[in-house]
DNA sequence: CTAACTCCCGTACCCAACTACGGAGTCAAG
DNA sequence: CTTGACTCCGTAGTTGGGTACGGGAGTTAG
């Protein structure tokens, strides 16, 4: 059979090296499906799923530990549980937008600084950096 | 004397712990002065300083590599290339803001998405994730 | 003087998320 | 049936920025 999924197609398909598939294997994210005697693993479509799955939330900003939550839900509460923990990821990417504006302000004010003084001048940025 | 200034002094002055101190040292950012024949080592105003510029360029969003290149910076050019440095770090500090917006965004979808399903439903941000 | 801190030094360990390596075993195309 | 790519498996290394540990030497407060 010349298309059987193995790891290394199952890792081409979702475009993730076949060393990251084992890697998410013993994270418990990802099955590991029984080799037969002497042979290979084969892979179903669900676990290319599963994979994208990961790869999609990882995009997302979940860590492989909230994604690995993410996967163990099911049935009833699952969708409050997710909001949950959707909006709760908000607050974090939130929080780093806030710390990234004030470092840009600061940043630009630097570069203008340093933007005034004449060729070979003094300056500003090192001496705010020496003793703000 | 009550007073000298010891790792630890320094470490406390400059608000790290002394195994930052020793790391920085490491890492070749700090000068490590001499030990006198069984004594301690003891160390300048100028060391502190120095700690205190490493401390402001972190916040400032520089790695420990940069900041060993902008304490190298010195005479007729350090102006020039410290806004060549804050300016690139400002790009950089730009481009993760772009990834956050657009991440925001699309958690901001995907809770509101949570949000309109009545209790105990399907969950529409678990079906993105599963097959976006 | 002595108890209680510090300092010194080397080494090992932490986090997350991989990445690399190496020697067998397996498989598919020509 | 060979050849070359792929798989298996375990272990170890990477990155960045530190933390932790532990035993012996030095120092200081009372």
């Amino acid at each position: 059979m010349a298309s059987a999924l193995t790891i290394g197609r199952l890792a081409l398909a979702a475009d993730v090296h076949v060393e990251t598939v084992r890697y998410y294997q013993r994270m418990g994210l990802l099955h590991e499906p029984e080799r037969p005697l002497g042979g290979v693993r084969r892979y179903e479509h669900q676990d290319l799923a599963r994979l994208q799955f990961i790869r999609r939330a990882k995009t997302m900003g979940f860590t492989l530990e909230e994604i690995a939550g993410l996967l163990q839900l099911k049935g009833k509460r699952a969708c409050a549980q997710t909001r949950r923990l959707t909006e709760h990821k908000l607050l974090d990417v939130r929080r780093k937008l806030e710390d990234l504006r004030r470092l840009e302000a600061e940043l630009v004010q630097l570069a203008a600084d340093c933007a005034q003084v004449p060729r070979g001048g003094h300056c500003p940025t090192l001496d705010f950096l020496r003793q703000a």
